[in-house]
DNA sequence: CCGTCCATGTAAACAGTTACATGATTCA
DNA sequence: TGAATCATGTAACTGTTTACATGGACGG
């Protein structure tokens, strides 16, 4: 996963692990950390396969940081990956869905709608199923004495059903605006707004 | 993290480690997945640290199964872990508050509840470090080329709400059904529907 | 008696995190 | 001149998955 975000990340530009690292962590980094301990590692590896390259020091800018460069093939490898199907039920955890959508602006058009239009039919797959296990569970004893454990399947019913609404959206790139236009409100919680 | 959903596992009865397994399937199944490659090892470490104990081998039953059963140290642990405030921001992957959750029914329902409405403030926090975070990106040049980054920002806006719809619900432990009420359709996608 | 499920486990690999260690550069 | 930030890295550990190895029990 990280070796794609890596990628990802220096597919606009030459970055220094330490720039990687920012960029990852005001980019996706709401939904994904990276810490310096896999961050390094998996430059090397990358180099290793010939996905990244040094580049040159050129100038007399200070030595000792080292400027990493996507290669060719290290484009080939993201687009490759960026344009596998996405996978429904992030039950393993690690949302690579989100990751690879982040990416999308560098898609060509109608792939990013394939894939977009894919992940929605998985979502709506999944969706099923849950609803199928509701009415499996569904029986006045369960609500009762097993509230919170429905509550959990509730739960993904109510993420899937929000998951396919920003599907449908976002595969025919419609603005969000509209659809988050209830907006300002949740702001009965002051704590984020400091005027105390 | 996986100690814990077995000792929760265990809490209403003794299994063997192939029963957790089991449970494990159709219970969090939907949202956490475990292999025999961790849960007997956690079984092992769980009985070092008596958290849980080996029944005695009773009646004629047949050998070479092994039940464990839950020592009152390991409810003690998991009770505790069950009460300690749940992560909102779950960029670490690995949903650990629907597996908390899950196990609520075992919980006092005051604490419970007290654990629902600070994990509903620490999501509302979230959610307004998003939208602030959505309101400094907001100009037409994001939203053109930049379009599939800011509809991850809004992926996260929409499940941020619809999370926080759903504490508010549950934290009452008011009934699902009105909530989602709009339930039955999304089945103009057929394919769970086997009718062909 | 054959396949399927019940049942237990291990070894290697994987994908990271945490904590540590080091030093250069910048700028107030 | 010293604190903050830039910059690179390693070692040990964590928690898991995957693949493998084994064998008993049970029904058709």
């Amino acid at each position: 996963m990280l070796n794609y975000i890596v990628l990802g990340m220096l597919f606009n530009g030459r970055l220094t692990g330490y720039d990687v690292k920012k960029w990852i962590e005001n980019g996706i980094g709401v939904f994904y950390k990276a810490s310096y301990g896999s961050i390094y590692p998996t430059l090397k590896l990358l180099l290793d396969q010939k996905l990244v390259s040094l580049c040159p020091e050129e100038e007399s800018s200070s030595r000792q940081k080292k400027l990493y460069e996507i290669t060719p093939q290290g484009r080939e490898a993201f687009l490759h990956w960026l344009s596998e199907p996405i996978e429904a039920d992030d039950s393993g955890g690690k949302q690579s869905h989100l990751a690879k959508v982040y990416f999308f602006d560098v898609l060509p058009e109608d792939i990013a709608e394939r894939q977009l239009v894919e992940y929605e039919r998985k979502n709506a797959l999944y969706l099923n199923r849950l609803l199928a296990l509701e009415r499996s569970f569904d029986s006045p004893a369960n609500h009762q004495q097993h509230y919170y454990k429905m509550s959990t399947l509730y739960y993904g019913i109510g993420i899937m059903r929000e998951t396919l609404r920003w599907c449908r959206h976002a595969r025919m790139k419609l603005p969000f605006r509209e659809l988050y236009e209830g907006g300002e409100s949740d702001d009965r919680n002051e704590e984020s707004n400091p005027s105390h």
